[in-house]
DNA sequence: ATGGTGGGTACCCCA
C-alpha cells in the first residue's frame, strides 16, 4: 500500500495555512510533518486540517520560535515530545502507527551567522543538538527497525546540497563540523538518506532557498536543509521523492518547499 | 564586501 509522507518547514503555519491546504489538496500525502510552526497550541488551525481530511494531529508549539506539527491521514500515538539541551523549545515529536511504523520529525536549531562556538551561543547550541541526536540515534536503534525521521535539519551534508560548496565551507549549515556531526547521526542508527536514494549525489538538490537573493529562481543559490531519512528494513520499499520547487514561487511562500517521500508499505 | 527579506512580537528577537 502506498505511503507518502511530506515534511516542510511553514514559517508560520497561521499565516500559511491557505498554502497548507492548497497542498493537500494537491499532492495529498498521508501525513505531513511541518516545522517553524510558531504557534501555541490552543491558537493552532486544527479545524483547517480536520477539513482536509487530516483529523489526527500531534502539536508542539512555542509563543513566537519553533515549533513543530505532525498532520495525518491515519491515527497514530504520540510517544515522545523531548526537551533538547534542555532548553524547553518545541523542536521535535515522535510517533508510531498502529503498524509500528516509528515517525520522527525535527526542527534542528539553525545555529545564528557565525561558526564558531566559542563566540557564538547558537552555533554552540546547534553542535550539542545533533550531539545529542547521535546519542539518541544509538539508542533508539535497538527498538526500531521500522522508522522514518524527517525534518528540517538545518544541515545541507553533501557537496551538492549546496549552490557552490566552496563559497559556503564557512558559511553555517555547510561548515565540516556540522556536515560531519550530521553524518554521525545518519550513522548512529543507520539511516539512508531517501532524497539521495533518488537523486545521485553529483546532482544539484535543494529545499531552500533565501528571502533575501533578488531573483531566488535566478540565482538559484539553494541549499537542501530538509531531510527524509529511513532505516534499511525501508529502503526496498522506496518508490518516489518529489521536491516541490514550485512551492517556492507560490503567493507568500515559505523559504523552504515540501519534500515528498512515497513508499510502498 | 555588504546587506539583502521575511516571520513573530512588542519596540527586537530569530530565520
Amino acid at each position: 500500500m502506498p505511503f507518502t509522507i511530506a515534511t516542510w518547514n511553514i514559517n508560520s503555519v497561521r499565516l500559511r495555512i491557505d498554502l497548507v491546504t492548497r497542498f493537500l489538496a494537491e499532492h495529498g500525502p498521508d501525513v505531513l510533518c511541518l516545522q517553524e510552526t510558531k504557534t501555541m497550541d490552543d491558537a493552532f488551525p486544527r479545524q483547517a486540517f480536520a477539513a482536509a481530511g487530516y483529523g489526527h494531529l500531534a502539536i508542539a508549539g512555542q509563543k513566537g520560535y519553533h515549533g513543530v506539527a505532525i498532520a495525518s491521514r491515519r491515527p497514530f500515538d504520540i510517544l515522545d515530545r523531548p526537551d533538547w539541551c534542555a532548553m524547553g523549545d518545541a523542536r521535535h515529536l515522535a510517533v508510531r502507527f498502529a503498524d509500528g511504523l516509528l515517525l520522527d520529525n525535527f526542527y534542528v536549531p539553525a545555529g545564528g551567522d557565525e561558526p564558531d562556538p566559542a563566540r557564538n551561543p547558537k552555533f554552540d547550541h546547534k553542535l550539542k543538538f545533533l550531539g545529542e541526536m547521535a546519542a539518541w540515534g544509538a539508542a533508539r536503534r535497538a527498538t526500531a527497525a521500522r522508522a522514518i525521521l524527517v525534518g528540517d535539519l538545518n544541515v545541507a551534508p553533501l557537496e551538492h546540497d549546496v549552490w557552490s560548496h566552496k563559497q559556503l565551507r564557512d558559511v553555517v549549515s555547510h561548515t565540516p563540523v556540522e556536515t560531519d556531526l550530521l553524518a554521525t547521526v545518519q550513522s548512529a542508527q543507520g539511516w539512508v538518506d531517501a532524497m539521495r536514494h533518488f537523486v545521485p549525489a553529483t546532482e544539484k538538490l535543494y529545499s531552500w532557498w533565501s528571502y533575501r537573493a533578488r531573483d531566488w529562481q535566478a540565482a538559484d543559490r539553494g541549499r537542501r536543509l530538509d531531510h527524509v531519512w529511513v532505516t534499511p528494513a525501508l529502503t526496498g520499499a522506496l518508490r518516489r521523492m518529489t521536491v516541490l520547487r514550485d512551492a517556492r514561487g507560490w503567493d507568500k511562500p515559505s523559504d523552504h518547499v515540501p519534500v515528498l517521500v512515497t513508499l510502498d508499505l
